[in-house]
DNA sequence: TATTGTTATACTCTATAACTATA
DNA sequence: TATAGTTATAGAGTATAACAATA
């Protein structure tokens, strides 16, 4: 059984525990941003294959569950800008996953449908997602973990 | 006793409805990022009087903790390009909260420390993100939560 | 008048390459 | 050769203003 190389003892290191004691301990904001990046950072590569970015998964997902909505809808859940969900859902379309059909009752309006190969992609992307997904929740310590975390950021949003 | 007025059905509201329940409820980076965004507004929100942005407050909180560190140490400690951390520290230079002093041991080398001001400065910085941290906390539900939340984040760091 | 989708634009943050002076 | 600081630059993400078509 062979035993893991220890870290080397880097300045860094030794700064990085100064950070996380004394004074600097309870940077709530701190502490998110670097989980938050991290998670991300996972999430990028885990879908480089796929060349689906957050934003895209989000989208497709929203749409999905949610077939019919206008841009703008859309885009104010996620809170992004409508000038700049344009380019994103175009960016969807291109690749055959979204369509944008003129709404009849209100013609200033696309409402927003995944197509049969979007339908088909995302089942993909979902299952790749929830593996990862599982992989946070061993991360955590479990599913009551997860609950607890998602239930203490709520408190924060 | 005055009610509170019910916020209006708005569609994004159902959206937002469809998207925290069914098969979306367990994004686990969607909340984190939603959380973190809403952190770092208020942070901004707070701060906006001291021309402060989250990275800055981070690195004067770095040197204050490690005086006469170089710019690479603590850039590297926070996740900033050295590139990227020049244009930061400079900044903060010319407003005169920090010092970066050549080494005479390695000629290539800055040190970093704050300046009399900057300490000063940094003080009243610290005061004001500790009002801003209890208030988090309390939304929280208390230290306990608060430590059972930075546990969690770091399990996904 | 207000809203939908759109274009144009700008600003921040982040990432890489390349240079200089030292080591 | 490698490292510290720097410059230049490019790419995302995000913000606002303004326009045409429609409500």
């Amino acid at each position: 059984m062979r035993r893991e190389p220890p870290p080397p003892p880097s300045p860094s290191r030794e700064i990085e525990a100064a950070l996380r004691t004394g004074a600097t301990t309870g940077i709530i904001g701190y502490r998110l941003r670097r989980a938050q990046l991290s998670v991300f950072q996972k999430f990028l590569s885990v879908f480089d294959e796929l060349k689906l970015r957050p934003a895209d998964y989000s989208v497709l997902v929203l749409i999905a569950d949610n077939p019919g909505r206008k841009q703008t809808e859309i885009a104010e859940v996620l809170g992004v800008k409508r000038a700049n969900f344009v380019t994103l859902v175009h960016g969807l379309e291109e690749r055959g996953l979204v369509e944008r059909i003129p709404s009849h009752a209100d013609k200033r309006a696309n409402a927003l449908h995944l197509t049969a190969a979007g339908e088909a992609f995302l089942a993909h992307a979902r299952a790749v997602h929830e593996t990862m997904e599982q992989e946070l929740i061993a991360r955590l310590g479990g599913e009551k973990a997860r609950k607890t975390l998602l239930d203490l950021l709520d408190r924060l949003t």
